[in-house]
DNA sequence: GAGTAGATCCTCT
DNA sequence: GAGGATCTACTCA
């Protein structure tokens, strides 16, 4: 299995580097820990234009600063004060691009994450939704603005690809006050996996 | 089975 | 001082 390279991330289409992290594998290597998943389920965040994301119209924060880095690094949030949620930053330097990965198909390291999650055996929960995959593999502030040329968290391909049928579009998830952007086609999942999170949004 | 409320804390205004 | 790229549990049917 390889380390995706940094250049892969730096390609200036956000929507083709998310279609393409599809069936690519997340590692993490803490403690001396390894854990892994199969990526299923990402969306895109699309800079500046893009209201859904937290870099909207240029805002540059402490908190944003990490999405303006030369694309390969992780962003890595809390949300609603539990949940941390992970992002690849992509583009180059200046351009706050970023794709959250929402859902994993678990690998290696699963004893550690049921342990992580407090949850006795495997199900479809532990690795389905940005809260939960990060939960499983240990990801926190700790990795924010990491970057994935290092061992402690990084992508790999291990030559798994899916047919370009077998990937969906569909709107993202959970940004309903951003008015018409969340209806963007910006979330992709591979069809018919059960570690796909998220029902579709409500109208 | 579906819908809703609450948890909980860091970041920005 | 408010609110969020979420998840879970609990209610009601």
């Amino acid at each position: 299995m390889e380390k995706i390279p940094l250049d892969f991330f730096r390609r200036n289409n956000v929507l083709q580097i998310a279609r393409d992290l599809l069936g690519k594998v997340l590692v993490t290597q803490l403690n001396g820990i390894i854990t892994s998943g199969r990526i299923v389920e990402v969306e895109a965040y699309n800079g500046i234009i893009d209201k859904a994301s937290h870099a909207f119209n240029s805002k540059r924060t402490k908190r944003t600063e990490i999405m303006y880095a030369e694309g390969g690094v992780a962003y890595v949030y809390l949300c609603y004060g539990i949940h941390h949620l992970f992002n690849v930053v992509t583009n180059k330097k200046d351009i706050p691009h970023a794709i959250l990965i929402r859902a994993l198909e678990p690998l290696s390291g699963i004893e550690e994450m049921l342990l992580r999650t407090s949850k006795k055996k495997l199900d479809l929960s532990l690795t389905s939704g940005p809260g939960n995959l990060s939960k499983a593999l240990g990801i926190s502030n700790l990795l924010n603005g990491m970057e994935f040329s290092g061992d402690q968290i990084y992508l790999a391909d291990d030559g798994v690809k899916f047919k370009s049928i077998e990937i969906v579009a569909s709107p993202r998830i959970g940004i309903d006050y951003t008015g018409k952007d969340a209806l963007l086609p910006y979330r992709f999942y591979k069809k018919d996996n059960p570690y796909v999170s998220g029902k579709p949004k409500k109208l």
